[in-house]
RNA sequence: CGGGGUGUAGCGCAGCCUGGUAGCGCACACGGCUGGGGGCCGUGUGGUCGCUGGUUCAAAUCCAGUCACCCCGACCA
């Protein structure tokens, strides 16, 4: 990407009404514009961010047999009523509407009856099953108060896994694969070391559920850890899990975390309030097991951004960054020079932010590190006189010279 | 939803107390000087002062209501 074609522009102060630290800095950078409280929209740069993010939760959950959909915003009533969460006693953030014959209909804050009604359809036998589908998808959730920026709005984007089977063990055993694929999510987003799955309040099948919190300053909750990283329990169910795991809770620490994914197990509750069976061996009607598992997509970039930020702005961790470099020209004898180094790194596939814009040394410098892109190379008139780059690492702010067979080494 | 706070140009702010024809910085446009860490000088563009009503000869300023936004709490499969 060029910046001379780039429409966002970078600010030197956020909105003063911007408090939480993930939007101030992507605010600043050009990656997010605010709609409203709590709704934010993502600009080319803060699009790129989503879906580097995306392709790897992608990535890990078709390598255990996810199958990708898109559910739809809009759901009838009926369908919630099988489970008693359509009224806004029993689920107080929904968004409701009318058609303009008066149907009331809800937006999707989550997706589970949507996607056991549509399953139906289709799981007709124990043949047809396991079944593992996900999606990528907006949620609506009319929370009475939106804070910290990306990090808890009013819309979101989620990936969100069901995961339907014939027995309980074979769930449990997807269960225990999916929180591997999750870990390798983490891992490859960079924030695989302060990633912990945590013990949650449960719900209506299991006594707990599980969360995947990240240490992070900014974060809502309080997580309680051990010395070996074994044991790792959100402060809500501390007493119940310390007593169930057979842990003394003083050896347990505590620290700010936020959640960045969500995995329970149904059982055949939901089949049951639903009233969706398959047939076994036997021509029986049995119930389905259902396990769900969601990664909040928009939350899991807020809290990189919370994470990793220094004093000078935002720091990505590589494979989710927009660009792996950022292209910084000086003078004018060098401008050819930089013009051919970015079709050739981006004739690699190598993504390129090049700031080509009329505009003195410092404040390119000082971009790209408000943007946080891994790694800078500079091309100027004074370091060609040399047949020297310059290659600065965003996360260190180490720089050091180059020549080009070594530069292009380093990058491929 | 309870408590607290804030709304003046795209962004950051002053002006309000003590009513008298709206100002600064950044950004933006033009010109010039600069040219390795948000540079300098000059000339400009841009605002029914959140909205509605009231008081007044006169309201950004005083009063009432309302909306929006932020923070704390509650809430958060």
């Amino acid at each position: 990407m060029k910046l001379s074609q780039n429409f966002t522009r970078t600010l030197r102060d956020a909105p003063a009404d911007e408090v939480a630290l993930n939007a101030q800095l992507l605010i600043r950078a050009g990656f997010v514009y605010k709609v409203m409280a709590g709704v934010y929209a993502y600009t080319p740069l803060g699009l790129k961010v989503l879906e580097n993010i995306k392709r790897i939760v992608r990535e890990e959950l078709g390598a255990i047999g996810g199958q990708e959909i898109i559910m739809s915003n809009l759901q009838p009533q009926e369908t919630w009523e099988k489970t008693g969460r359509w009224s806004s006693e029993a689920v107080d953030v929904w968004f409701k509407t009318k058609l303009q014959d008066d149907t009331e209909i809800g937006l999707a804050w989550t997706h589970e009856e949507a996607i056991m009604e549509m399953m139906q359809q289709f799981i007709k036998s124990y043949k047809d099953l396991p079944a593992y589908v996900h999606q990528f998808q907006t949620k609506l959730r009319n929370e009475l108060r939106a804070k910290s920026g990306i990090m808890r709005g009013r819309e979101f984007i989620m990936n969100d896994m069901y995961s339907l089977h014939t027995t309980a063990e074979d769930c449990d055993a997807y269960y225990e694969t999916v929180i591997e694929a999750y870990k390798r999510c983490y891992e490859r987003l960079g924030i695989g070391d302060s990633t912990y799955v945590t013990f949650a309040s449960g719900g209506a099948f299991t006594k707990f559920s599980h969360e995947f919190q990240t240490i992070c300053d900014a974060g809502e909750d309080i997580l309680y850890v051990n010395d070996d990283r074994s044991v790792a329990v959100n402060e809500e169910v501390l007493d119940d899990a310390a007593a169930e795991l057979g842990v003394d809770k003083s050896t347990l620490k505590p620290v700010k975390s936020a959640e960045v994914g969500n995995i329970f197990k149904f059982g055949t509750s939901k089949s049951e309030q639903m009233s969706i069976y398959y047939t076994d061996h036997d021509g029986k009607q049995q119930p389905i097991y259902l396990a769900s598992y969601g990664i909040g997509i928009t939350r899991v970039m807020g809290v990189i951004v919370e994470k990793f930020a220094d004093d000078k702005g935002i720091v990505w961790p590589e494979h989710i960054a927009p660009a792996k470099i950022y292209l910084v020209q000086i003078g004018q004898e060098s401008k050819a020079v930089a013009d051919k180094l970015y079709d050739q790194l981006m004739g690699q596939g190598i993504e390129v932010i090049y700031d080509d814009r009329d505009e003195r040394p410092g404040t390119k410098f000082t971009d790209s590190e408000l943007m946080g892109i891994p790694y800078r190379v500079t091309v100027s008139d004074r370091l060609l006189a040399d047949k020297k780059y310059e290659f600065t690492t965003r996360a260190t702010g180490e720089t050091i010279l180059l020549t080009e067979p070594e530069l292009l080494a380093k990058l491929s």
